[in-house]
This record gives structure tokens, sequence and C-alpha cells, in this order.
DNA sequence: AGTCATAATTATGAATTCAAAAGTAACCCA
DNA sequence: TGGGTTACTTTTGAATTCATAATTATGACT
């Protein structure tokens, strides 16, 4: 029974562990694997159509960017985040997130600012699709993060935001939390637009400070 | 020719892939692995005495840290960091250190107080000898970070120093520099002394900028 | 001699095998 | 029946083995 997708070798550019990480991040976002579970290394080797080896150094790259948890001689667990932890994360991507829109609303090309603008524009129509206002507002606050050209940044970022998505309570999820969120957006576009770093980097932190509230 | 220390394998509750990440990082710190040059799995575990498979675990843990750079049927080499990525990591640094240092001003207990004054008299005698200054600057910071609260700030301004280990041009090095560097400090210390959060800030961020300065 | 093709070597990536620890079940005996 | 010891099973961690891609060396041919 191999009904899954074969990875195409051809054109495969990147290592298996790396296809096997990403495949496990998606289970884990998708909760078939759940916070505090234990991963059973043969199972999903199997279901995988792999070797147990490949999927270790996979579950040891997660355990780096934190999604993973792993006890000695008992193997790895998805890693329950507390509500502290999403306090931690939150304060975290709100301070490197304002900087970054600091640096847009100084910096930004005008084809930039375009896209910005095509990405917040997507975001005024999907207030009433909450995935789809989901996906795209995450595709927003990364190309706001990759604008601002820090590889670095961007890289924090983005393990960050994964790490949230262990959290079941998202803040998106909450009862008129997306138009709050749309609304944030679009005075944060407003300062972006206008060029006003101090006040964009304002609106930014004040963003994920109410996406908190929402959340806890 | 085993001459290398056996990781007391009662005593030790960490696993082995994680110690030999250990033992890469010390050998890219210390330039035995220079940045750029490709890494002999098989010499190395050789050298430590260990077979592939907890090496090239280690190898994809450094690699997503960024200390090294996997090349798809080409193996693992030491990240280079471009006079760009300094620069990124050194704003980056900036960012989370400042806001840690604004956190530890308007919140830290007496005793924290305390043993950070610890720190900076010692980094205050320290002047004279590189090496020693080096440590307890990094001590200092780290203990900064620490008593933000933010663990996940935490690990990430860690795993930055580790990158910024790379660069051979560490601002610390420049003549003179250690001084103004101390002085830095000086400012720093008082306003966390005057639960001057706003001012602890500034300053820390003025630290990173004249680093920078200085490296650049 | 120089260039291209091909063979030998080497290193990587992944599967397999193996030893030992942890967990579980069976069993004995008070 | 309950407590504790022992045997068995499962699972982890690590070494070994194997297939194949990349590299180097060799040699043929112009």
């Amino acid at each position: 029974m191999k009904t899954a997708t074969e990875p195409s070798p051809l054109l495969s550019p990147r290592a298996l562990y790396q296809d096997v990480a990403e495949r496990l991040r998606q289970q884990i976002f998708a909760r078939a694997l759940e916070p505090g579970c234990w991963i059973d290394e043969m199972k999903l080797a199997a279901e995988f159509g792999i070797s147990r080896t490949p999927l270790r150094e996979a579950l040891k790259v997660l355990a780096t960017e934190g999604l993973v948890t792993m006890k000695v001689r008992r193997g790895a667990y998805v890693t329950e985040v507390s509500r502290d932890d999403v306090a931690q994360v939150y304060h975290l991507l709100g301070v490197l997130e304002s900087d970054a829109a600091a640096t847009v609303a100084a910096h930004a090309t005008p084809q930039q600012r375009t896209e910005l603008a095509a990405l917040h524009a997507r975001l005024e129509k999907q207030v009433r699709q909450r995935d789809a206002f989901f996906a795209t507002n995450e595709a927003f606050h990364m190309a706001l993060l990759q604008m601002a050209g820090n590889r670095w940044a961007l890289q924090t970022v983005h393990d960050l935001r994964k790490v949230m998505k262990l959290n079941r309570h998202h803040s998106l999820f909450k009862r008129g939390r997306l138009a709050e969120s749309l609304a944030e957006h679009r005075a944060l576009m407003q300062a972006i637009e206008a060029r006003d770093a101090q006040r964009a980097m304002q609106l930014m932190k004040a963003h994920f400070d109410s996406g908190l509230q929402a959340a806890g």
C-alpha cells in the first residue's frame, strides 16, 4: 500500500530528510500529530516508505526548530506550547516584525509597495473565508519580512510562526478578530504608504499586542 | 590513537548527536574548520571515534542553526558569512537585545540587578585581557537575555551569536573597541539601575550600532 | 600533445543490522 | 490477592552495509 505521492527523484533538488521534515511539519500543523504525542518512528517510516535514518535526521531538524522535543532513550514528541510560550513568541514576533515594518516603510521600492498593497487588497476580500484569510495574512507578513531584506530575521520569523501554528487557540480563530486584524492591517498599510517608519513600527507592534490579547 | 576525552556515557544525559554538534561548533569557532571548507565526514567520524550516523545528524542540526551549509550530493560546508550577513545579524541582535534590555530595566529583581552589576564589574577589570573580556561580555549579554525571561528570544540570540563567531573581523578585535564597548556597557548599566527602560533600549541599540561600525 | 570517453575510486545518502535500554507481561510466592 | 522478580517485547541509538552519484584517473584516438 503505497498511495502517497512519490517525491519525484529526478527533479528533487532538496534532500530527502528535508522533504520528510516538511511532511512532518504539515502533519503537525494539521494535527495529525497532536502536541504532546509521541512520534512513532517505525510507523511513520513505513508510512512514508523510507527507512528510519532520514526520518530521524528530519526529527532532529524539527527539534532544533522547536517543533519537536527529543527525550533521551524515549524518542521524539510533538512540542506542547504553553500559554506562556505563546505570549513569548507573540512578543518576539512583534519585536521582529515591527522592526521590519519600519524598514519597509522607509526603504521599500515602488514595486514592493505595489506587491504589499496587492496582498492587502486580497486580504480585504477574504474577511469571510477564514482559511484563505489565514493564508493571505501569512503571505503578507512574510512578504513584508522578505522586503525588509534581513535573511536572518526572515528565517527566525519563519521558524517562530511555525511554532505559533502549534497553538490551538490561534487569535485569528476568535470571533470578530478577523475584522479587527484587517483594520489594523489597513492602518499599517497607510503608514507604509506614507513612508512613516515610526508609525508603521508602532502599528505593527500594536497589531501583535492585540493579537496576543485575543489569543490569551 | 584515541587521545580525545571519552564522553563519559554514565553521566551523559544528552544524546551523542548533541555532544557531536557541540564539538563541531567548538572546532568551527576555533577555526579548526574554516568557513567555506568542506567537512570530511569519514575523517571526522574516525577522529571522534563514532560512526557517520550521529555525525550526520549533528551536521543537519548545525545546518538548521546556520553554521553549516548542506549541498545535495556533495556534503556539508562550514557557512561563510558575508559582510552583509554580519550587518544583518548585528542589526537583529540589536533589535532583540535592546528589547530585552528594556524589559530587564523595567522588571528585573534586586538579585538580578546585583548579578548584572557583578558581571559588569568583572568586565571593567578585564579591559586588558581580550579573551577574558570576550567571554565575560558574552556572559553579560546572555545573562541579560535570560533575565528578560523570553526563552524563545534567548534561544534565537544564542543561535545568532554562534553565527557571529564565524566572522573573522569581530568588532571587539578592533583597536580601542574594548574600551569603547565598556563605556557603552557602563551607560547601559546606569540606565538599568535607574529603571529607565526606554533609555536602556536606546543604549543597547546604540551599543550594537557602534559594534557594527567597528566591524564594518 | 590535447581532448574526449571510459574505467576506477571515493563520498554521499539511505537501508539494514545490531546492541542495549525501556516498557510490558508473565509468573512465583508470601 | 498483592508485591516483586524475571522473562519477553518493543523501541531507541548507533554501527554497518549497500547503491549510486560525483570525482579522479586512465587511456584511446586525432
